[in-house]
DNA sequence: TTTATATTTCAATAATAATTGAAAGTTACA
DNA sequence: TGTAACTTTCAATTATTATTGAAATATAAA
């Protein structure tokens, strides 16, 4: 395989699969062409390599920014800003975990803490109780799971946790 | 908090936590009123609480059973398909785990190992087999990880798991 | 078999989300 | 200060995804 084939295949599937993880195509395809350029790139580079529009770099470059996935770059001398992925993959990782964490445990977790409060002896309300309980046990489980895992050193994935699993 | 309230919380939330988690609207409200329901529900009574058409009721129903946290429940002597949920929420987990991790992990892994076959020894295709072969290593082992956890029996999350991390 | 009840399918429509394009806003330096 | 280079914003448009509604299919009992 050429790399620019390899480059291409990589960039559409990190697209690709960026929607089933909640971020947009643009967005992850920017990401991608970030994460194997060798040097930092410009918006209009961005712009021209993935064929979009100005706008839709910029919003997308801010939001990758946001998640702390790109960081700007400033060239003495030079007026444009240029933009650099976080290579390090477990920083990556860690970031997207911190993030998706954020969209799609902690309002669960606000929300079952908060509908706890229904009052009642009923067989339905026992119901409906012990499936929040239940859901809340393992949602406060998760949530500090991956609290520490967000915490942990760079390798505990890897060599911990692994070893302990089998 | 009246049962009523909570309910509707809940399926609410449910309903809009499932947008996040690759789930649609309607889908994670269904399965949200069916896991607090004490019993079995038609079609029909899933339509009317939740103000559906019976098309869209129906695919969403079939989605949760494809999924396996819905079970059909045929009554004696009554024509109607009743369902209820999967009460068990390790089951639960368990499902939606095999579920997202077939979606959004396993395309990964195949692509990745599928792009490492670029040939070159410039400094480019260095960068880019670099970061291939890094997002490689955690996307197998987190593969790995899942697997072993939907393996594991109740409680493993909930005791060892914990245990260990701290 | 016919009828009444229940389920499935799917093209048309509606709702949601992403993208563009153009105008407004910034900033460095001539 | 004025201007050119660049960035940001956002209403309008386009693309994507979900939902409806109605017709087609299936099935149990009369």
């Amino acid at each position: 395989m050429e790399l620019q084939e390899g480059k291409d295949k990589f960039i559409q599937a990190w697209g690709t699969l960026g929607s089933n993880w909640g971020i947009n195509r643009t967005m992850a395809q920017i990401h991608a062409l970030l994460l194997i350029s060798p040097d930092s790139m410009s918006s209009e580079e961005i712009r021209k390599e993935l064929n979009i529009s100005m706008g839709n770099a910029n919003m997308n470059v801010r939001a990758l920014i946001d998640w702390g996935l790109v960081y700007k770059e400033l060239k003495p001398g030079e007026r444009k800003e240029y933009f650099v992925a976080e290579k390090d993959m477990w920083e990556v990782i860690r970031k997207v975990i911190t993030e998706r964490k954020k969209k799609e445990l902690e309002p669960l977790v606000k929300v079952l803490d908060d509908i706890n409060a229904v009052q009642g002896e009923s067989e339905e309300v026992q119901e409906f109780k012990k499936v929040i309980t239940d859901m809340q046990l393992f949602a406060h489980k998760a949530d500090s799971t991956l609290d520490n895992l967000v915490k942990a050193k760079q390798n505990w994935l890897m060599n911990t946790f692994m070893g302990m699993i089998k």
